[in-house]
DNA sequence: CCTTGATTTAGAGTTAGCTCTAAGGTGTAT
DNA sequence: ATACACCTTAGAGCTAACTCTAAATCAAGG
């Protein structure tokens, strides 16, 4: 049977976030605090990484960390809630915070349209500059 | 017959950059050298204000500063290009620059597509468990 | 049990991108 | 012509987000 864990360093290959980002992240909240062994190494489920590449869309898409923290507090909800346990609070905070930022990412989609029609258009001018000038 | 130019003040009001961030672009770069009036003060185009409107956006969508000087580099080619002088160099360094960057902009329009969507997901999902939690 | 190599911590250092300060010059309305 | 708001510069300071160092601890092979 194989282990079910992986060190910082499987996760890290994974994801390709380093280590050290990794363990910056949990000091900082953004992670919540990961098991370790009786040791103190780190044992990251599949559950963990999951979340972390989460995290890390949201942060790639304008989501400060400061914010992804604030999301991240109360830690895993997910086991309270299978459990059966819906803590109010915790929960009506993450739907705050993941409709602001869905607000944000359809913003940024109209955005992304106009610009990529802008860039094209640039493209087409540059090249159309060079074409003239073959035809001198 | 009014002014044709605007003071960095009046840029700043208008594009929502503070003027501190604008004397910095220019003196790093990413802005070409603005015109001056003979006692050194800038005079800014509206041409110099859409050129740096299109520079935040690509900043915005990922560009780093250092990126954004290069395509800049040789500052305003289109007045080059309207007398017909069509520098080869410049010219295709900017298509190139440009092309890379479309394809960073096809990407994140597919990542945010689907970013969206699971943000949206998770959203239903909360909001699930308060419902759950009212029907007890 | 001892070596080897990865892991742990606290805390210092780095980089990008601003943001501001100080000292002085500009320009326009009285 | 002088007051006043706004402009200029060089360069220091700041914040977010890493990135690394040092020294100690842990884990697995021989």
């Amino acid at each position: 049977m194989r282990r079910q864990t992986m060190t910082i360093q499987e996760v890290a290959e994974k994801t390709g976030i380093s280590a050290y980002t990794i363990r910056f992240y949990e000091k900082s909240g953004i992670l919540p605090r990961i098991q370790r062994t009786q040791g103190g190494i780190r044992q990251f489920t599949e559950a963990d990484v999951t979340f972390l590449l989460f995290l890390i869309e949201l942060k790639r898409t304008g989501m400060s960390l400061e914010e992804i923290a604030e999301f991240t507090e109360d830690g895993c909800l997910l086991e309270r809630l299978q459990q059966g346990d819906i803590p109010q609070q915790p929960v009506e905070r993450r739907i705050t915070i993941l409709r602001k930022h869905e607000q944000r990412l359809y913003e940024q989609r109209h955005q992304l349209d106009y610009l990529l029609d802008a860039v094209t258009q640039k493209i087409h001018f540059y090249e159309q500059c060079l074409e003239d000038r073959q035809n001198d």
